[in-house]
DNA sequence: CGGATCGTTGAAGAGTATCAATTTGAGTGG
DNA sequence: CCACTCAAATTGATACTCTTCAACGATCCG
């Protein structure tokens, strides 16, 4: 899906990560923010005929594609759902909100933390992080270009994080060691993502909503694209 | 308006110039949006209790409360009003990536242009800028902490953007030279504004249609605060 | 006129980028 | 199971953008 697509369906989230960016004309790429299962990668079907961002996904992923139209009539049935797009779209907001205190004024050695903690608290609040544990199939290039440095330089903040005893990655997934020491050292505000004090969203809710009552699925197995 | 509050009405900015801020624990700041007359301050009402940002004006301002009560009324009466409340969100959102992208990739010099043509642009689409002059009551530390950098340093951008002959300061206006190359230098693109081609928005239907049914404003002139 | 805020300047240093090479690790096919 | 390949991670050296600090000048406003 790329930038200056029309849109003719939405696409959501069932398994894997993916991540929507821009490019800047000489190529240099920015990621504006990343989507888990749960998600939608793009909310605004409804109001802008063209999307300005481009998605990728980072590891194979599982999607279903809803037709617009399917879309509408699903809202019209179930205002809950309407509702959890709408919130979902403001939380949304507020990640990049965040993000832009992050690039904008924490260091390297922050920004790469807080990135770890506010996945790790997203993919905790749809089921897929416990015991300080998550998937992370995210490269250093790809943390790179989320967090505005280098790849050389993501390189070193992580090995910082490891040497401070604070995270550890085997495979392709992340422990965080101290988490506590962690989101201190990230400036973390868990308040930001507007969960519920157990943890949970309305992501949560849509999910399993849409379990019952979700158009056929199309599956789709997609190899990392850029 | 502070981070944490709770929303029992919501602003609406008819005059000056306002932004949204967010502060770290031990006092770095980041300015995440710039609010222009026909913006609201926090179009969140209707989802979350808790706002997680705060808004401070710029300059001595003129700004409508809208109790909530109220304003679910008209937006029952109007859906051209909640249709443009919801365009304006995702256009908020877009203006965010962009800005993600501007401090995560762009350079000092490109970030600095960038932010000059947001800011023109949106002001023109709502009739408030013209002849590539509008009002620019933004400091150098304002600018700084929307742009990630130091106050020192966009001082200096900026006298690297006067000498190239591509903007002049005077009082507190601005005017672009050379917009075209502004624009380039700052790789800037227009549809991530999503504005119509005449470069008006639906912001500005907002605005002209509030004239017609807007509840009794309350005046507020106030001083900058932080 | 005095005080505050904002803008400007210079010098020195920290943080991060860049470049280039090397190592590691995960497939893949023989 | 091993050799091969390719992408990702790591390392070292060097350069540069931007920050910090401190001082000074300009402007505004009561």
């Amino acid at each position: 899906m790329f930038d200056g697509d029309s849109l003719e369906s939405v696409i959501l989230m069932l398994d894997g990560f993916a991540c929507r960016y821009k490019h800047l004309d000489d190529g240099r790429r920015q990621i504006t923010g990343y989507l888990v299962p749960g998600d939608l990668c793009d909310p605004y079907v409804f109001m802008l005929r063209k999307i300005d961002y481009s998605v990728a996904t980072l590891c194979p992923a599982l999607i279903a594609k809803v037709p617009r139209s399917k879309l509408v009539k699903i809202l019209d049935e179930y205002p809950r759902i309407a509702r959890a797009l709408w919130w979902s779209a403001l939380v949304d907001e507020g990640i990049l909100r965040e993000w832009v205190v992050s690039i904008g004024r924490r260091t390297a050695l922050e920004r790469t933390a807080h990135l770890i903690c506010e996945l790790y608290h997203r993919l905790q609040a749809v089921g897929l992080a416990r015991n300080n544990r998550c998937e992370f199939p995210i490269t250093q290039q790809d943390l790179a270009d989320s967090l505005g440095l280098s790849a050389v330089h993501v390189n070193r903040t992580l090995q910082e994080l490891r040497s401070k005893k604070l995270i550890v990655q085997r495979n392709h997934s992340l422990v965080m060691l101290d988490p506590e020491k962690l989101r201190d050292l990230a400036l973390f505000k868990q308040s930001y993502l507007h969960m519920a004090e157990d943890g949970n969203n309305s992501r949560h809710e849509f999910m399993t909503s849409r379990a019952k009552h979700a158009p056929p699925l199309s599956r789709m197995i997609d190899q990392k694209g850029g």
